[in-house]
DNA sequence: TAGATTCATAACCAGTCAGTTATGAATTAA
DNA sequence: TTAATTCATAACTGACTGGTTATGAATCTA
């Protein structure tokens, strides 16, 4: 169930890939020639992107004609979510624990 | 206010830097020998780990005689949480729009 | 059919980076 | 003081990867 978030963090740690990602989910769907008049880097760098954002899961495609549009799948992003919410409970049990044991030294 | 994720996550992309930050997490304050026994890499290259996340504020050090103690600051994840709420919303923002349109056309 | 457009892939290059060993500084122990 | 321990840094290396240009396949248009 809380599946491995690694290639969640790799996929995401380009920041030009991460823009492509982003553009996705403010404007919705795009094809890729719209994409890369936003992306700052060729066409093919974009392909490429777009491939390995494909191969995380975090958007789709849907071939028309001869092009091919992408749209975000931000549910993908779940397993990212759900690792920091974790770091984040650990952190806060030994916390608690802490404050537990403070409790009972305090008794 | 959206603090840019971007070292958070280039930092958070190595997976045997996020099994640092992780067991300091799950098992709290550590020394660089502890962090050493479980990291399945040589002591300078948890250094160099524990020195990327401390410059991404994901971690401090507590210097003790000659050992260095370093906890985690999970504190430090907000902007990633954040960034992933962000994205989640721009596409529900984009469904409640179409949601919207189609309500509209319905009339 | 011929030409233009859209995208993906191949081939290559340069920079980055995570790992190593070697070493030294600072502290503790004998 | 001498020896041992703990950690950080320097120097180097090899692998990975994000960028490029070149090219080709597929599709649309004139």
């Amino acid at each position: 169930m809380p599946r491995d978030p690694d290639l969640l963090f790799r996929t995401l740690a380009d920041p030009t890939r991460r823009g492509i990602f982003e553009q996705l989910c403010r404007r919705g769907e795009q094809t890729v020639a719209a994409l890369t008049a936003h992306a700052g880097v060729s066409q093919p760098a974009v392909s490429k992107h777009l491939a390995a954002l494909k191969q995380a899961g975090l958007v789709r495609d849907r071939p028309e004609g001869r092009q091919t549009h992408y749209s975000a799948q931000p549910k993908a992003l779940a397993p990212l979510a759900d690792w920091t919410q974790q770091m984040a409970s650990f952190w806060d049990a030994r916390f608690d624990a802490l404050e537990d044991l403070l409790k009972r030294m305090d008794q």
